[in-house]
RNA sequence: GGGCGAUUAACUCAGUUGGGAGAGUGCAACCCUUACAAGGUUGAAGUCGCAGGUUCAAGCCCUGCAUCGCCCA
């Protein structure tokens, strides 16, 4: 195949959709539920079903199909098993919505109507995302998809419920909780997001009873008071060391209410006198409990006072609290107000302000699970990587409180709870019962609440294998093998995993859990819509290809550091495609289907040069992979690709491709370039899925899939192609050429213009490797020829370059700028003489050589011979300049 | 208030047992050389945040400070 056919440049649109076609029609993605290869097993981060994908979803999901692509190369029994959540207050809400716009509300439909609709929604609009991943390529098993509320993964939620109920870990009570008003229902401490803002702190004289004086409090949500039960002092504080009063009286009402003493009270803080609320403060509400207090609730599920607020029942508690300061102050208890910046409380999915309250919920019993998840990592059974976050996971876990379960929606798993009016005898099981197991009464009624989405979310690891069964797939594939996420949710959701996992399982989930970072964007901002910087990922596919943006998302995700976004980043990595590319172009100039195989006796220098930094380069992309160091991976093989195969490896080979040096010269290099660039497309296959399938596609040596291919490392290849003595000949090579482009450059000599080069040097091994090499460095430095000659008979007027022991002439008769080069070995002395200071400086130190490692002084023995011959030949061929001039 | 992280070239960032400061982008000069101008060659550019300490030797280890960011309260 002649390069004609292809596009000079690359084309991703149509490329991509024909290969994940391709892919999906042969199977590719599937995973084996038994097989004898070995297992890898990642379980997707759900997304919600509401869900559109965002960057932190490209790059989570890219790093997880790098890895199951990787693994698949290596011929691993891959599991990527996909899915998305329900999602219950987001989902409900949208539903609400799209209710609203018709002028209509969930009540007016009733729970079994309004969750059809909710159904008939997920199925028309639900899951967007999942089509969003296929077009960044995720090799996900797609046939197993699941949704948490599939029916299996129900049957799961309702088992470990009725269990953890009657092992005791699952309770319901009255507990201050966080009310949403709007989304009218309990969240976990989790869902509850904290903001600055700038408020005021009230100053209010609660008086004692007959007098004018009183205790002052101090507070920030001055309509609570109508729920105070007490007011608090610490026994410790000397203002109030004398206070013989032990009632005030609470303004705006007629009650009183007791002075307690409890060292909880912070002295430094307002008065020093606290307003105790046990049923809106989730701090008053425990030292309500340890006091005895009441909970007067004054506020109602829809954020209105209540009757406790006398004149002021009915309004708005933000309309109620201004209402009271005005009241305060028209009675003179307002003794001031200062302002003060403190964070509030906003519901993570609708950001309006959280209002603790005290109300009947379900709640699990989170120490217990929570000590045997963190003995888990201790011992290393699960690592988490960067082991930075392991901190932050036992810091969680040890200060862990219960988990409020219980929602007041309707969309998600229904509490499988049931109370009989008759007896009070509460039913919780598995199947649904029909009458009173006590009193045999029908008449049963079933909770209304429904689970919290991350109850259903923490089975994932095995609900999604089909557990409670025992099926082939769990046996297979659990533990998984990592689980990748961002630290966003390593409470919410990691840590819960490990809780269920190892409950249920009685084996930990996973056994890495690598956390990436976020990305924002150029700036380093976290990206949002009210800022504007939203970059969306299916753009940048659409523009600049996904492979291109895939790696862009690999080359940047450094462990423990923020991926910043730009698309001229990604921009850069789009030529890197269209390099790979144009290298596969040239390739399919010279390669036939006959060159398959070489004889290792027969490989030039260059050959054995590019077949062992192809070797290297395998190993770093395995290791990079392997530890999560996907950036190192990439630059590896960026490095290998663009500098070393393309910009040395493929100049050098074009005299013996065009058939300057024979036939069996031809062969040979056609072979090696057929191989090292099927070495290179399977290596960034994991990276750039598509544009490495279509060059295996058109590869003449080449058949089937990529994705069927074998990784380039194996301990074999590596140890007969990896050399460094040719590497380290090279890297003479290397510089010698540059050399002379450097005087070529500096002395404005035209790219056209072939010039001639003497080459002097005492050392054999570097004479030889000249004379072998003098076509391929002759066209890599534009020479006519390049000769050796005797420093005595080194032409006069001429510009030198020094190269190991190898002293490189340039005869520059007539056109030589005698300034221009004294300048330019000046600035070589220089800079060597620098150097050669700093090796000389350390020799000289005693104590170096008595206690530095010898094989440190060693190099430094053999550095310090280098420079100073360099030095003496620089300072040579300055001065004969200088004699000329 | 508690905890974590960052500070290296103009920008974005690598730098893994302490032993010759790196990459990409950008910039400058030259080049439409038959894979690629989405390209090539060459070049300029850093007191590694500041101040101490440990060490023969510190970007790396220790202490303090400054600035920025995140998490929890």
């Amino acid at each position: 195949m002649g390069s004609d056919s292809l596009d000079k440049g690359y084309e991703p649109s149509g490329i991509e959709e024909k290969w994940y076609r391709f892919w999906l029609d042969n199977g590719f993605f599937k995973a084996e539920e038994t097989s004898d290869k070995k297992a890898f097993s990642i379980v997707i981060p759900p997304p919600n079903v509401t869900g559109v994908l965002h960057m932190g979803h490209a790059l989570n999901n890219v790093i997880q199909d790098i890895m199951c692509r990787y693994r698949r190369l290596l011929g691993y029994n891959v599991l990527w098993m996909p899915g998305t959540d329900h999602a219950g207050i987001a989902t409900q809400n949208v539903v609400e919505r799209d209710l609203a716009a018709k002028g209509k509300t969930r009540d007016q439909l009733g729970r079994e109507d309004f969750i059809k609709e909710v159904w008939k929604w997920k199925e028309k609009s639900g899951g967007a995302i999942i089509n969003q991943l296929k077009r960044l390529g995720a090799s996900c098993d797609w046939d197993r998809e699941r949704f948490t509320m599939d029916e299996g993964l129900s049957d799961a939620v309702r088992k470990v419920f009725v269990r953890l109920y009657k092992e005791g870990l699952i309770y319901e009570g009255q507990y201050i909780i966080n009310w949403c008003p709007r989304c009218k229902t309990a969240l976990a401490d989790l869902e509850v997001e904290y903001e600055e803002h700038d408020s005021y702190l009230y100053y209010i004289r609660y008086p004692f009873k007959g007098h004018k004086k009183g205790l002052t409090v101090a507070t920030t949500r001055p309509e609570t008071m109508f729920g105070d039960t007490a007011v608090a002092v610490n026994p410790a504080d000397e203002r109030f060391a004398d206070l013989l009063e032990t009632q005030v009286v609470l303004p705006l009402t007629d009650r009183t209410i007791p002075i307690i003493r409890d060292d909880y009270v912070d002295t430094q803080f307002g008065t020093g006198a606290l307003k105790v609320t046990p049923a809106h403060d989730a701090n008053d509400f425990n030292l309500g409990e340890k006091h005895g207090l009441e909970r007067l609730k004054v506020i109602d599920e829809d954020g209105n006072m209540l009757a406790g607020a006398g004149q002021f029942q009915g309004l708005d508690r933000f309309e109620c609290r201004a209402q009271v300061v005005k009241a305060l102050a028209d009675q003179g208890l307002l003794e001031k107000k200062e302002p003060l910046k403190h964070s509030v409380g906003n519901c993570y999915r609708c950001r309006t302000v959280v209002e603790p309250s005290v109300s009947k919920q379900w709640f699990v019993k989170v120490k217990p699970l929570a000590e045997k998840a963190t003995r888990a990592v201790r011992s290393g059974e699960t690592r988490i990587i960067p082991d930075t976050w392991s901190k932050t996971y036992f810091e969680w876990m040890d200060n862990i409180r219960d988990w409020c379960i219980s929602r007041q929606i309707w969309w998600g798993h229904r509490i499988p709870v049931w109370k009989c009016p008759g007896c009070s005898h509460v039913i919780v099981e598995e199947s649904d019962p029909s009458e009173c197991p006590v009193c045999g009464s029908k008449n049963i009624v079933q909770e209304t609440d429904v689970l919290d989405t991350w109850f259903s979310s923490a089975l994932w690891p095995f609900s999604t294998m089909g557990w409670p069964e025992d099926t082939p797939l769990l046996k297979t594939f659990y533990p998984t093998s990592v689980l990748v996420t961002g630290f966003d949710i390593l409470f919410f959701w990691v840590a819960r995993m490990m809780m269920m996992g190892i409950h249920f399982k009685e084996q930990v989930p996973f056994d890495d859990v690598y956390i990436h970072a976020l990305v924002r964007d150029e700036h380093g901002k976290k990206m949002s819509k009210s800022k504007g910087n939203v970059i969306d990922p299916l753009q940048v596919i659409e523009h600049y290809g996904a492979d291109a943006f895939r790696f862009t998302l690999a080359a940047f995700a450094a462990q423990g550091r923020d991926v910043k976004m730009s698309e001229s980043r990604v921009e850069g990595y789009r030529h890197f495609v269209n390099k790979l590319w144009n290298a596969a172009r040239f390739a399919l100039m010279h390669i036939t289907p006959k060159d398959t195989a070489f004889d290792d006796a027969k490989l030039s220098l260059w050959e054995r040069w590019i077949l062992s930094r192809s070797a290297a380069t395998s190993l770093a992309v395995k290791e990079g992979i392997e530890n999560y160091r996907f950036n190192e991976a990439a630059s590896a093989v960026y490095q290998f690709v663009w500098h070393e195969f393309c910009d040395w490896f493929i100049e050098t080979q074009k005299p013996a491709l065009y058939e300057k040096q024979g036939g069996v010269r031809r062969d040979t290099a056609r072979a090696v370039l057929a191989k090292v660039l099927e070495d290179i497309v399977i290596m960034l296959h994991p990276f750039m899925p598509f544009v490495t399938e279509e060059i295996y596609h058109i590869l003449p040596t080449t058949k089937g899939s990529v994705m069927q291919s074998s990784f380039p490392y194996t301990k074999d290849t590596y140890d007969r192609y990896r050399s460094l003595p040719v590497e380290r000949d090279m890297v003479f090579l290397f510089d010698l050429i540059s050399g002379i482009r450097n005087i070529r450059s500096e002395m404005n000599i035209q790219p056209s213009m072939k010039i001639k080069v003497l080459a002097n040097t005492a050392d054999e091994k570097e004479k030889l490797l000249i004379a072998e090499n003098k076509a391929v460095i002759s066209n890599l430095a534009i020479l006519e020829r390049i000769s050796f000659c005797e420093p005595d008979n080194a032409p006069a007027s001429c510009a030198s370059s020094v190269t190991a022991n190898t002293t490189c002439f340039v005869p520059l008769e007539g056109v030589i700028d005698f300034e221009k080069e004294i300048l330019r070995l000046e600035k070589e002395l220089d800079k060597n003489t620098k150097e050669l200071i700093g090796v000389q400086k350390r020799l000289s130190n005693d104590s170096f050589l008595e206690k530095a490692p010898q094989d440190v002084i060693d190099k430094v023995n053999g550095r310090h011979e280098e420079l100073s011959e360099k030095n003496e030949k620089l300072a040579a061929n300055l001065k004969r300049i200088q004699d000329m001039a």
